[in-house]
DNA sequence: TCCTGTGTATTATATGATTAATACATCGTA
DNA sequence: TACGATGTATTAATCATATAATACACAGGA
């Protein structure tokens, strides 16, 4: 996993989980890595691993019982609506970039095709 | 205008004058502020603004004689590739976002053209 | 001529967020 | 029981950014 220095880490870190949960590379109720250990794997500070897991604890994605690791969460309703988030998050950013530059619609969604499709 | 937190002020101010540029509320040659009236205008500090118009000079948007006032670049060649840039730009930025969560094209579209056509 | 408003440059400080360092508490198990 | 791995909490250090404070050169106009 590459990092860009643009966001903060642990939001990137929040990220790649939220990915990997919405396309169910991780799958409900599924042990993820301590936080001692992903951030061994990402090369990064545990508190920064600790921070990033706290998020999604918050957010209800994960689920901790005493102190054995974390878990994702089994509540797949929440799964699905993290998914919609980041979906509309993205088509709002951007509609938000856009929007000001007066492009149409139909030439915005040629060049999306492009690029969507590439690969 | 109105700023967030994420982003640093100059690139912010770039930002709000390459789409004033692009979509021709600034004209080729017409003047602009200087840099302690926007600052004035934008409640910014007056080296933030000169960071921003800075940058513009240096990507040609704009250009400076003597001690005058800085006005748009004349070359429309200059606006319409940064033109460009800015939806290429939010377009990747869009696709990097969306890809990773595996929706289908059409499924995206129809989510889009509800938030673009909207108001 | 003198004053005001331009652009430009340099240095220092403040601030907020992020990351790092460290310590503490708990639990299972060898 | 004692160790090791876990989660958690607290404090310190770092860093980028923004802001501030000055200073300088230039040109036009009152």
């Amino acid at each position: 996993m590459k990092f860009n220095k643009r966001d903060p880490v642990y939001i990137q870190v929040v990220r790649h989980f939220k990915e990997q949960i919405a396309t169910g590379h991780y799958e409900p109720g599924q042990e993820i890595p301590s936080r001692r250990e992903i951030a061994n794997q990402l090369k990064i500070n545990p508190n920064t691993a600790q921070r990033a897991y706290k998020e999604m604890e918050e957010a209800g994605l994960i689920f901790t019982e005493g102190n054995s690791p974390s878990r994702i969460t089994n509540n797949e309703e929440v799964i699905g609506q993290m998914r919609n988030e980041i979906i509309l998050e993205a088509i709002e950013n951007f509609v938000a970039a856009i929007k000001p530059i007066n492009a149409s619609f139909d030439e915005v969604v040629g060049l999306l095709k492009e690029k969507y499709v590439e690969e």
